[in-house]
DNA sequence: GTCAAATTAGTGAGCATATACTCACTATAA
DNA sequence: TTATAGTGAGTATATGCTCACTAATTTGAC
């Protein structure tokens, strides 16, 4: 008895039915918030989902980031900036113009197996971030027409549009990433190697 | 002076400042829609910006469509259908593999010039649309893989994986209309035509 | 080592606001 | 006269975020 002073802001016995105080939160929200983000879009997963699938509170994740929107930008750019050094660090550590590519082609597919997630992520959501108009030196694309103005001045492939052969290039890869995240290219990036390397080969040689 | 009866329903003055009747409300609706698609993504685009965008009230969007995202769905896949037709038609009419693939890429790069609003939407939207783990058989990804696999049975292109084949020829135009779409690549799709079809056949008679 | 104070991290009910959609009304066309 | 198409104030609801509170952990004086 004696429900003495349940005054004010009562609460009906905080032990009851509250969820286990949560450790760790932080890698739990932004797992939960790519598995969200990538099967329903930024825009479509609340930040009443992404708690709940994390197994966390609401405000948890106010704790770590300003907001969904800085949550989501933050797991874009960090892959967006791991990929472009991992591909030019490969590319730059190759001897020969096939071993360079093949160096760059492996370190885009290693990403992609290492954590399909967050890569998948990263591609399915390139075109909110990336703001038109605006070029980075550092982004993937703007590397690859770099790399390729070089390869073109110092007479290894022939003359030709570097922006459009970056696309092409790219696009190798890319189409087959986003073909694999619609199930429609089973097993992992790695496998294809081989094949991408020749195929960009062949797009950069070609007269 | 008496202000009779302005009473329940009371409306100050209705030719005021009353916008004047639109005429033809569907297709400024469908552009402006559009626009704000691609610029700021379906779901960032709000009812109001597309009615205000069209010159338009809000409520005509309801006349003509059941709800926002119908009308986006209705979009995209007019566009995807139209695109996947006009490909394989492409392609049937060639006489030559060459041939078949230029007149393929260039109903691409046509569809593309025509209408780049729509197609960059088109572009832009696919992971929105196109459910994963479902296929079509006249979608163009399937279309193009089962041509590629008609290549390989008739021996006109080695034997590969007509899965990763298709991604890789694909990717060569997609990325170049996404690129263009960021402004990273200027002028007509058709330009690029004998590039694409250079570039596709490399990539399909690749050992 | 121990313990209290201070800091950090997690909770979840509640709030303010934005936005998709409705509906009674009206202008125009058939 | 009827049917069609457009209007826009109003509504119901969803959702991003706040905040007062609390559990856990670290710090540091003794």
């Amino acid at each position: 008895m004696s429900k003495l002073r349940e005054s004010e802001t009562m609460v009906a016995d905080p032990n009851s039915s509250r969820r286990p105080r949560a450790r760790n939160a932080r890698p739990k929200i932004e797992r939960a918030a790519l598995k969200l983000f990538v099967t329903k879009s930024v825009e479509a997963a609340t930040t009443r989902e992404i708690a709940e699938e994390a197994g966390v509170s609401e405000g948890a994740l106010y704790r770590h980031y300003p907001g969904k929107d800085d949550l989501a930008l933050s797991l874009f750019m960090e892959t967006h900036n791991r990929l472009g050094r991992m591909m030019f660090d490969g590319f730059m550590a190759g001897d020969s113009l096939e071993d360079r590519i093949r160096r760059a082609v492996s370190a885009y597919c290693q990403l992609a197996d290492e954590d399909w997630l967050l890569f998948s992520f990263h591609l399915l959501s390139m075109n909110k971030f990336l703001p038109h108009d605006v070029r980075r030196d550092d982004d993937p694309v703007t590397l690859t027409e770099n790399l390729i103005k070089g390869l073109m001045s110092s007479g290894q492939i022939p003359q030709g549009d570097p922006e459009l052969l970056a696309a092409m290039s790219l696009g190798v890869m890319t189409q087959a990433g986003q073909n694999k995240a619609y199930n429609r290219l089973p097993g992992p990036m790695m496998q294809h190697v081989p094949s991408f390397t020749r195929a960009i080969l062949a797009i950069l040689k070609q007269k």
